[in-house]
DNA sequence: GTCTATAAACTGATAGAC
DNA sequence: GTCTATCAGTTTATAGAC
């Protein structure tokens, strides 16, 4: 691995670990074993390596990403797509532990973030749009914008909420499932018929997934 | 005010209007126009701030809590409780703008907040329960800790959320209205007959408040 | 209670040699 | 590409005078 992208990695380890404001251009530097100098040659500042990380973070999630289509079973889809997406946030949960304080740094990544999560806005109507052209739920038009803004909440705020809800530990897989059992808690009220008895199956396999993960 | 006193509110307008991580103690001892030396006579560091500043939130909150009584409209005490958080949350946004942050540096702070949250989850539960013996909803008893826990996610969350997403512009009244309207939004599919029109309707007075206060 | 002065430590960042 | 050396700036925190 070229010495650019150790920095990304080791970056996104230790920021994931400690904070990304605990670790400064020097740690990550003696981490690696390479010299603060050498850390700067690559990068310009930490501003730099952050925005390289979140364009890994968001190519990551638009590679994952497949819009619902009607032809297979639209909750499968959802289901897989729920785990792309909390497996991601688990992976960089540094970003949105600290998301206000890093975005309020940079201007260029913020206005990035922003067009993104404008994007991801537009990809969560589309979702609920086709779990209700599916019949798994049965919701009024104008209601779609607060659901798809509580699911985008709810998944951007997961890793930070549980992280501060408990005194000690750090996030487990266990912690992840009971996210995607969240966002199911969001569309279970709108379920009709077939789709309740789909959706109270997945919640069931998620919660065993959780018991079995904790053993 | 007493200079101790005037130090937790200059901090808290300089915390919220900037962040938190950008304000050191001469920041606030300039701000004020008195000495860093001084600013350490009162408190010990600024740890020692961010606790007072966390047990006044914490205060507030528990002297405005009442818990729900069937006597009265059960849904008017809610909105009333809402109004409550809401205002507060926006007092000590920057609090939950780096609250990972802010708690991982500081193992008191952090127990402290963890019990607190805990009560309030309680609590969040308790108003669940009296808006479904009100039959305002009609909620299994087995999703009421998940609702519980989705609203009190929304409520921490609500500023950081719309502050991160949006390029500019602080948080302004209207931001607030919209959070009420969001934790109505996730009670609003367990309503029930009579509950459902009043849920409605304090909908249609938030988004009237909301349009007022942008003029 | 408040000030001045300052120390000790750390941070981000650069210049120049290899 | 990588290193050593180093700087200028910042931050926290304290000692001692008033």
């Amino acid at each position: 691995m070229s010495t650019k992208n150790k920095i990304i990695q080791t970056s996104i380890t230790l920021f994931n670990e400690h904070g990304e404001r605990a670790i400064t251009t020097n740690h990550i530097a003696a981490e690696l074993g390479i010299s603060p100098g050498n850390l700067y040659y690559h990068f310009k500042n930490k501003e730099d390596i952050l925005r390289h990380i979140f364009a890994l973070y968001r190519d990551h999630l638009v590679t994952n990403f497949q819009t619902l289509s009607e032809d297979q079973d639209v909750l499968e889809q959802l289901v897989s797509y729920l785990d792309s997406i909390f497996e991601l946030m688990w992976q960089y949960h540094f970003f949105y532990d600290n998301l206000a304080d890093i975005l309020s740094r940079d201007e260029i990544l913020k206005s990035d973030y922003v067009a993104f999560q404008d994007n991801l806005l537009g990809q969560a109507q589309e979702v609920i749009t086709g779990l209700k052209h599916s019949n798994v739920i049965d919701i009024d038009d104008i209601d779609i914008l607060d659901l798809a803004h509580m699911v985008k909440l709810t998944v951007s705020f997961w890793t930070p909420y549980v992280e501060t809800q408990r005194a000690k530990g750090k996030l487990i897989l266990a912690d992840i499932y009971t996210g995607i059992l969240k966002v199911l808690f969001l569309f279970k009220p709108y379920s009709q018929g077939d789709g309740r008895s789909k959706i109270e199956a997945l919640q069931n396999k998620y919660r065993t997934m959780i018991n079995n993960s904790e053993v």
